[in-house]
DNA sequence: CCGCCAGCGTAGCAGTCGCTACACTCACTC
DNA sequence: GAGTGAGTGTAGCGACTGCTACGCTGGCGG
């Protein structure tokens, strides 16, 4: 692995952990054991850091969520894909990707374009999981977006204590009766 | 209207066409025609600033909530939520909430402790509307948290180009048969 | 007519930001 | 052994941050 890939995968355990808007070169580079310097040296800019940073994390994310065996039914899909993304390794990775698609809510850059391939390819592993898993390909869109929507959202509404319980449940049974019946 | 309210109004329309992010005294006084140094001669600091304006924002779209009369179904209640919600007066308050959500997802103060009741507020009254919507009561608890959490990942999904559609549909279609069946 | 104080402007503080200029070491090739 | 290039440390640039010290103004009550 180069030097670079370690900055990265370095400063992206760091995002984790702080976040990405108070994200600073120097105390990125202090809690890094280098300097500043080094980190433009091997990244080019600030921008291009974080965009390899979120890159990084989605990839992490990914990784999980594609090794993940076909559940039983959509409805336990629903319910697997939401156990995974509570792991904590897992969702630590979605908090920041959360925090990227609300910073680039304002069209700032580098997030918002960034932000937006790392969402198709999330996406798009969520749909092969639902489809795995029974899911119909005339509700797999849907599905798909609504699954993808509400965890985001649930991961907005947690920061301030709301249980994620209610909202799962209701989901879950959403699902396995859309994807039953007619 | 005081001098301070004022302020407050003129800086959420600020704040709501520019983001919070990249927030900064000078260039918000110089936009609404004063000096940092006043703003912070009303408001007290940076930070009283921010809270202000989140709640404001909040108030403007809980108004718009609160006047919005009741639906025919439950199915046409989450309709009528996200039409209400696309109104591009109440989308640009929810894309500022959504945005202070994601800063407060660090635990960063002063938007985490600010969103909290803000959320408190605006989650209560989309209750109130699917209650009187005919959201039986035994389902307006997991229906409302999920009304909310998915119209927030929805407007996260909408900065990249992501289209509200098969999601909404999706979810129109599991709250009627949620709420019609068993 | 005087004092007072809320409201406002000017100037500036100490600190941080991303980024760069420059000198230097070291391993390498020729 | 000279030259070369990648990698690194130091120091600092100009811009910007939230915030404050200080002085002025105008209208009010006494």
């Amino acid at each position: 692995m180069g030097r670079r890939e370690e900055i990265v995968e370095a400063a992206t355990d760091h995002a984790l952990d702080h976040g990405l808007v108070g994200l600073s070169l120097r105390p990125l580079a202090e809690a890094l054991g280098t300097s500043d310097r080094m980190l433009l040296y091997h990244l080019g800019s600030k921008d291009a850091l974080v965009a390899e940073v979120v890159r990084c994390a989605t990839a992490r994310a990914l990784e999980r969520l594609r090794a993940l065996p076909a559940s039983a039914s959509p409805g336990a899909a629903v319910r697997d894909l939401h156990r995974l993304w509570e792991a904590p390794a897992v969702r630590r990775c979605q908090r920041l990707h959360v925090e990227a698609s609300a910073l680039g809510l304002f069209g700032r850059e580098p997030y918002a374009s960034t932000v937006g391939s790392a969402n198709a390819l999330w996406s798009s592993a969520v749909r092969d999981h639902l489809a795995r898993s029974g899911v119909p390909a005339a509700r797999l869109d849907g599905v798909t977006h609504l699954v993808d929507a509400t965890f985001m959202g649930l991961e907005l509404d947690a920061s301030f204590g709301s249980p994620a319980g209610p909202a799962l449940e209701t989901l879950v049974a959403a699902v396995e009766r859309l994807c039953s019946g007619s």
